[in-house]
DNA sequence: GATGAATGAGCGTTCATTCAT
DNA sequence: AATGAATGAACGCTCATTCAT
């Protein structure tokens, strides 16, 4: 399972994940063949067989190394001794830095498995469920403490906020938001902003004084 | 193509189409075969190669009626007079609305064409920013006004709101939140409340003056 | 399911079936592929699959239906009014007029079901063994008449008499025996008389009296 | 070929031939892997093809190693002085008793080999019918000697004799007969009494004086 | 309009066999 | 001798689409 490549030597199951990743990004988990990940991975058709039980285990395990990388970072944003606005900004800049860092893995996560709620999305309810609690979590504390407003329960809160934050990515996935370095920088502080402090002036004033 | 159904007389377009949302609902798009559309609409096979010309051709069918409904509406909210939250909650109230009506039309339009950036997303791209671009509108009229913060570009803005309410819809399709009247009822002031007045309490203070 | 063709019409699902006997006898269930019995049958490819679920379903369709003639065969000759040898005499006959009749056919009953313990046989185990049974209904009353020693229990005088005619149908099979007419009208009796009235002369004497 | 094992050292040859007895029994010679056989054999999955050019040739191999026992038994059997009934005997009991020895080992050979008329009985046509041969001897030297029937040809005789056998043989591997050893015992008497004595009541009169 | 039989390209998966170490 | 990764041809099955009636 395991298996330890040698040092030096091509591990050839990564390269095959990898391989995964460019392919199902470029045409779509449904759309492409076990043998364009094979020939994308410069190995044998069978060899995809021999490290995975089926096309899509290599999408599944995809998701679960990535997705466990997001949960463990949420868990380490949420235990330092910050205020929740800067929490959220760590988690949004966190998202954002993954998918700067490799925009075809994040996107073939969201997708192929968060997104595809009639497949891998239902499969995997549990593990995504787990970052909308991470997150939960980080305003049910700012809620206790009385930074955050009470009105809003905290999981809905956690919706909000990621499903802003995976809008911005789609629309960067769409192209329909421009993918620059200063957009990617620019929309960590926005989105939180927009969701924390709200798009409303403050002098608006009558804001709901605490919803 | 308008095929207007004799009064009394059973519009077979009208079923398939039907038949469609209920089955691309239930197994995806992706997973039933064109005989089990033709099979939930009483039909025989070959019908539906009559009204339709491809199994593609009913999904991107039933997409185009719904969305373009919400493109209506949005523009018939956005031409009242009234305050940008209230522009909002009308939004906001006409999508939720549409899930609680017809909750498997919404959940095909949303999982199979709006979160499917690699198929039908990519292909009704233009259709799906037309939602994102009137949504900004209500926005940006409010910046203009002073309202809204300028510091938050009304099409980012209009993501992030686009983005909350689908997660929304998309946690009520997974059935991570209840689907209750209560629910749906509660989530168009909190999603508002949310995006609009922010997760912040407003003694909170210094949330940034002005963005 | 049942298809009626229409007069003068051709059946196709008989046409691959037909085919099938046709390519199973010549190359074996396993070492042929399904293009194999569509090219036979001159249908395409898919069509096989119209008419039934897998490769394997032509198979038993083919067994079930003959060896259903088989087992009616064999009651309606156990139900006449003759001696027990006339009776097997029967019997005998009808199996070897039907390998004279379809010799394909019988050979695919026989080599990929019949005798294929670990695969087709067990799954027709129960069927299998009514043939053994209705032998041994025979058996069974000319025991009580006493036309039959009581010693040799008549399950087991089937299985004796039932296996000695699957060994000349695999002979012939094989080209063990020569195939001719007279073969096959000489081994009708001689199969008979060889487990009725056994190989030992007469006169041989002490042949265990009554087993 | 001979790979003698050192003494004491394990001759994995020997491993894998025996695990391919349990595998073949257990699954079938099709439906099994060259991986089953090594994974039983607990060696490694490229050592079988160091011993073996094929998977086939490990079939051939168990088959030809113990047919050949068999055919020396049938030859050292037919040169004892004993009258034919009791050389029959002798052979319905070395067969048997093999099948009750490794019950396995004659599963696959039958199964597999003997009664698969479109492979490996094929291929093994000759030495397969060397062993009807032996018996037909037996029954020719009984006819010479005026104590079995002249009018039954002592090769089709023979394939009686071995037919009812193998049918015994198939029961027990179908399970259609109990597997006990008073079963085993008491079937190489029945067996001999059916086919030498028939199965009529000797009282039944002319049962054909000489067929 | 309506039916469903007919078509055949496409794809996931299996597995015997080879080979570098 | 021994290992197990690597290869790739083969095949069963699916299903969108066409077409004759």
């Amino acid at each position: 399972m395991a298996t330890a490549a040698k040092p030096g030597a091509v591990d050839k199951r990564r390269l095959i994940l990898d391989a995964g990743v460019r392919v199902f990004a470029r045409r779509g988990f449904h759309h492409c063949r076990v043998s364009d990940v094979a020939d994308e991975a410069g190995v044998a058709y069978g060899l995809v067989y021999h490290y995975f039980r089926s096309k899509e285990e290599i999408l599944n395990t995809l998701f679960l190394e990535r997705w466990q990388i997001m949960l463990d970072a949420i868990a380490e944003i949420d235990s330092r001794e910050l205020p929740a606005r800067e929490k959220l900004y760590g988690v949004a800049s966190f998202i954002i830095d993954s998918y700067r860092h490799d925009p075809d893995l994040m996107k073939v996560i969201i997708v192929e498995v968060t997104r595809a709620a009639n497949s891998f999305g239902a499969l995997h309810l549990d593990k995504i469920r787990e970052a909308y609690l991470g997150i939960a979590g980080i305003v049910e504390s700012a809620r206790e403490q009385g930074s955050f407003k009470s009105g809003i329960p905290s999981e809905f809160a956690a919706m909000c906020f990621y499903g802003a934050i995976e809008q911005l990515l789609t629309a960067w996935i769409f192209e329909v938001l421009p993918r620059t370095d200063e957009e990617y920088e620019g929309a960590k502080g926005l989105v939180v902003e927009a969701i924390c402090g709200g798009l409303e002036s403050v002098q608006n004033g009558a804001a709901s004084p605490s919803a």
